[in-house]
DNA sequence: AAAGAGATAGAACGATCGTTCTACTTCACA
DNA sequence: TGTGAAGTAGAACGATCGTTCTATCTCTTT
């Protein structure tokens, strides 16, 4: 057995293995998970994980670049389903709440990695810049759309918003969070007039 | 040369100690160092760690327990500064913005600990549930001293904002999210009206 | 004067870290 | 048909992890 068999090009064993490192480094941590574990409970080989990823730090990028991926097809999703501008914000908060109670349960990847790795020239630091700047300016577009005043500040404190969600989902339970950022969201955004 | 040389009763090897860890754990992350780095860098043995910390969990957990500390004197010093609880909500809020300015650049020390740590059942988790709670129900004090409406719900969003701000300040620069900070804060607080 | 706690110094434990290596098999494709 | 990439299997590298140990010295307290 061998090689390509995914419809996307990828090999099984690549998927395999980023699919099991990104749920082991979500949900306890990334140094605590050590490459002996994710090739055991991926069903592979030490020298077929160093074949597709140089080193461990190149398979922590490929995690969080696949949070990301996830969350810009979220994104593609709704702009896709022909609401208008009006409504897309407020499908976007509802999106970002269904998050954090359904999968982003351990807070968000982004910010737990970047508490691993302190070092902003660092590739994971980096990826993790990028994320942010990608999903704040994507708010601001859709804002912008929507016309609302001042799309650039308000992208910039719904931002903040979604990190105190995620950080507080976590730590202190959804349910005790949900109902202040909805509040907060909504009246940021402008859609409670 | 031995034992308790300080003013407080605490071993100065043991101060010595815990200050080097506060501070490498803080900027470097908890599982990326070492015993050997911290006591290195303190100048004490190996047997004069384990004779103060049992293990290096206990010093985690001094850690936090500093941070803690420090906290809890900001608003210690605060309430005794004399001001009106009606003042007192404002300094507060400046506060919070003056300590992630100077002190706390590289995020909160709690959530950063928190994605470290993964079992909620652990000491590390167990401290920073509480000192969130005791965050929380302290806003919630002054906030009820200030006479301002529903104390409890003002505390939640306010506990947010300050989560939100730590990380806001390590990722994105504080500069950038001061502006926001500050106005949701006071919106928030009603210090607006 | 005796006792004991706190400090120093340094060797050593087994376990795990991330990484590299050789040897052999299997499949796709030119 | 043969070349090469992708897979399995497993030994081994040096480094570091957190922890335990013995041995000796110093100071404070009784």
């Amino acid at each position: 057995m061998a090689a390509r068999t995914t419809s996307t090009g990828a090999s099984a064993a690549r998927e395999r293995l980023l699919q099991t490192a990104s749920e082991l480094f979500y949900r306890e941590g990334i140094h605590a998970v050590g490459v002996d574990r994710i090739i055991a409970e991926a069903g592979v080989t030490r020298a077929t994980f160093y074949r597709h990823f140089p080193s461990k730090e190149d398979l922590v990028e490929a995690y969080l670049g696949v949070e990301d991926a996830n969350i810009r097809g979220a994104f593609d999703a709704a702009e896709a389903s022909g609401a208008e501008p009006g409504q897309l914000v407020g499908l976007v908060i509802e999106g970002l709440a269904d998050d954090v109670a359904r999968h982003h349960t351990r807070g968000c990847p982004f910010i737990n990695a970047a508490a691993e790795y302190p070092d902003p020239e660092s590739g994971v630091r980096r990826a993790v810049a990028e994320h942010r700047e990608w999903f704040r300016s994507e708010l601001e577009k859709v804002l912008g759309a929507a016309e609302a005043d001042d799309p650039g500040a308000t992208a910039g404190q719904l931002v903040l918003l979604r990190d105190a969600a995620m950080v507080g989902g976590y730590l202190d339970g959804w349910e005790r969070v949900r109902p202040s950022f909805i509040a907060a969201a909504t009246r940021t955004a402008g859609l409670d007039r």
